[in-house]
DNA sequence: AATATTAAAACATCTGATCTTTTAATATTT
DNA sequence: AAATATTAAAAGATCAGATGTTTTAATATT
């Protein structure tokens, strides 16, 4: 008949309370700070039981719309959801979409050689200091391990955050985190160490001399060259598993 | 002393197993369609109250990691996290960010002109039938309303499918649904609408022409015009309410 | 004035009962 | 035999109320 309706679920009440708050909170009726009535009051309120009531706040609590403190001043408040609630929103997303090395890659070279472009107008010689000393510190880390990706995540994020576009910094920062998240890949030989600190040291050398063409290309060989090495290097790498542990990773498939 | 300590929360019994079951997804050792036990075992299971367990149950559902069925052959199932969770997310972070109309232009700006690039190359004699007919259908609409940009949204969505980066498809759609949803602008003069059509005419003809230069091109020239107007005719554009009604928006500051 | 104690507010958890939804199994009808 | 209606059981949804724990403001003590 050319039209579709949407399945509907029978409403549950701590949906519905769900639902209440969160449009109070997207119309401005209810800003940061502000304190929901405690559990009692709100659930005779709403004329329904604690339990529901409770429901509905440890779903909004998930969503990262409340601040539940226990204690005499505590209480329900509302709260700006962070960047953590949505980065871990994504990493669950890609962690069942699973894209490959090459759609994470491909997303970076759109983005970060341009974001490079913006820093080399932009750059102050703190963000030039800040960027060497994380260079020099991921070139002393003695033997790797997981402060690799730490540092690496931090250079790319000052770059970005120097760029002052809130949503591509959630971006890169987001498939950042999902690449190491999920693949729980973390190089941890000599040569890809090197590869990763001359490839920064070229973007900081552009940006120095503020050379936007310079800089852009150089962020986009070094994202191609990580790819490579990634895809290169897959079964010599070393995996994180749940428990931190490290352990080899013999390829899949 | 140079070391940052992180804030720890009191463990609650709920937010425990949260993570349990979430660390047991990720480690891969509960797959989709994987049936959780019912609340009374799961609870007497790990040594809890059923509510506690029900809490559990709900964030884990909020998180779109969980689908919870009623009924007697009911029960809790993994679940593949979808895009409405992902973007309901996105959206409950960027109002509280608040970005500018230009940090949405810009992450356009990066992505969409390499995205028809890609498209000039791929595109299928079906592809562009069916833009054809989103032009058409986008001409023919009366008096705009929001129907307008469903259209717009379907335009820009075809074309990142084309390219198979799920991560871009995903990044493409929410940064124009935050727009639309946030903002709540839609803009219904005659004028707004043709130049819309205009641009989008433009992609396709170099699109069909397989120029992917001149389709990048196109589709820049278009996120800008489109940002031009926005900016313009702020004052002039309807708004969505929550309630789903238009009123006239006066312009903000 | 500094410190220790206490009390109350609010969340956290538990127990156990009852209601509702869904479906598999069974019974009935055609 | 097939279609339809009924029933029973499994599992979640909701409720009520009791008890435990945390946090902090108020009070008492040193």
């Amino acid at each position: 008949m050319g039209f579709k309706f949407e399945t509907v679920k029978a409403n549950r009440i701590s949906q519905n309370i769900v639902e209440q708050i969160r449009g109070a909170i997207l119309a401005k009726e209810l800003k940061i700070g502000d304190q929901l009535p405690s559990e009692k009051d709100f659930a005779k309120h709403f004329g329904v039981s604690k339990s529901s009531l409770r429901e509905a706040y440890r779903v909004l609590e998930a969503y990262g719309l409340l601040e539940i403190r226990q204690g005499m001043s505590g209480g329900a408040f509302i709260k700006e959801v962070d960047l953590t609630t949505v980065k871990d929103s994504l990493v669950n997303y890609f962690f069942f979409q699973n894209p490959g090395i090459r759609e994470y890659t491909q997303i970076r070279t759109f983005i970060e050689p341009q974001i490079v472009k913006i820093c080399a107008e932009k750059i102050t010689v703190e963000d030039i200091e800040y960027l060497e000393n994380n260079i020099l510190a991921m070139e002393q880390e003695p033997d790797g391990k997981h402060f690799i990706s730490d540092l690496d995540i931090a250079f790319h994020k000052k770059l970005v955050d120097i760029s002052k576009n809130k949503i591509i910094s959630l971006i890169v920062e987001s498939v950042q985190a999902a690449l190491i998240n999920i693949k729980r890949i973390v190089h941890t030989d000599e040569q890809f160490l090197k590869m990763v600190c001359d490839g920064h040291k070229k973007i900081v050398n552009a940006l120095r001399e503020s050379d936007p063409k310079k800089a852009s290309e150089a962020m986009l060989d070094h994202i191609n060259e990580v790819e490579k090495g990634m895809m290169a290097s897959k079964k010599g790498s070393m995996i994180i598993t749940e428990k931190g542990l490290l352990k080899q990773d013999r390829g899949s498939k």
